[in-house]
DNA sequence: TCCTTTCTGTAGTGATCGCTACAGAACGAT
DNA sequence: ATCGTTCTGTAGCGATCACTACAGAAAGGA
């Protein structure tokens, strides 16, 4: 029927991400992003729609790969303590992986905000928010189940290592290694409560 | 001699403070600052240099003021310990002041960056490591007095204090209260190692 | 009062922002 | 081969960016 597309979308949208996530949603350019994309802007409205979209699809695109770590860990372990141990050392790896931006990408795409974009800003804050309550609900579980004592502060343990995940994503962006990180979860592990 | 200055520089900069300190450095573009100091282009240009001047001297005065309590529990607490813990319950309380914006400015006004300001983010960045190595100094003086075990890791305990604040910085922006902040305070002192 | 000096407001500078009109190129259908 | 459709690149839209030329206003010294 009509012309086909000459770049490859998925190709272009991981670039894409990788922009974003490095210098966050307002800083970063259609020019660079076109420039990274290896597109002229046309092709980016027609295949993305604005900028945006675009960004809203990067950060779908996140959620399901580099980001998914952490609904992983909640879901595959067996009790919230390993949950929340593996989802700190798993960032300590991910968050200073080479092949692609440190940190986490949900914690600093959208820091620095004018009011134009104040929109991805809060979009950015809810996505945070939402992934303290799962560590909450994940607690609480055990607290119903018995695996932790029922005084148990879950919304303050959760509010305490999603602090110190968000930590993790600063130190990572400034340069900190992966073992680095690791002695920063371990240290963390430490204010778990007592089981005994 | 001459014409005198009409508004209050000290006033115009605190104003400017608070410009960068909740939106960034980029982000926070001239017109805004004009309007929030309530001068013309041309009298900021005349008191302040240009924008990146403007935000080194801001930057000054916060350190100077609302984030000099670091540096101020570190000088006058007995003990590495008691010291750390004092930043903590002071930045639940700073960072959530109603008064000014949340968070810690050094933390959190350059993270989103353009080519054009990346000796900005730099300089953040060796601000936040000087934090981070003030705390270790001061955990290191314990270690060689006694006070603390010689096996101690300084460095990475004060890695962990260090993203424990940048964390508690975040949470604050997206909302988080006094209280919020002062039950993550409390459970990020439980990984202090024991002196017993 | 007049002069000199510095500040102030108006009104712009060129550069870049996100975004798009337009025309030619490349495809499938006929 | 010709047509219709969609993609592609050039080139440029109005708006905003950081910044400033310029002229009038306001001060002190004569």
């Amino acid at each position: 029927m009509a012309r086909k597309r000459t770049f490859d979308r998925d190709e272009a949208l991981d670039r894409a991400l990788r922009a974003f996530w490095r210098h966050g949603y307002e800083a970063t350019s259609i020019a660079e992003l076109t420039s990274v994309m290896d597109i002229r802007p046309p092709s980016l409205y027609a295949a993305f729609g604005d900028k945006r979209r675009l960004f809203e699809e990067a950060l779908r695109r996140y959620q399901e790969s580099y980001g998914a770590f952490t609904a992983r860990a909640l879901a595959e372990e067996p009790t919230a303590r390993q949950a929340i141990e593996r989802i700190l050392y798993e960032a300590a790896d991910e968050y200073t992986d080479p092949d692609h931006p440190h940190g986490c990408m949900i914690i600093s795409a959208a820091v620095n905000c004018g009011p134009d974009s104040s929109e991805v800003e809060e979009d950015l804050r809810l996505k945070r928010e939402a992934a303290k309550a799962a560590l909450r609900e994940r607690i609480e579980q055990d607290v119903t189940a018995g695996v932790l004592p029922p005084d148990t502060d879950a919304a303050s343990l959760a509010a305490y290592y999603a602090a110190v995940i968000q930590g993790m994503s600063t130190q990572a962006r400034d340069g900190a290694t992966r073992d680095d990180l690791e002695r920063t979860a371990a240290l963390a592990m430490r204010a778990w409560p007592a089981t005994t």
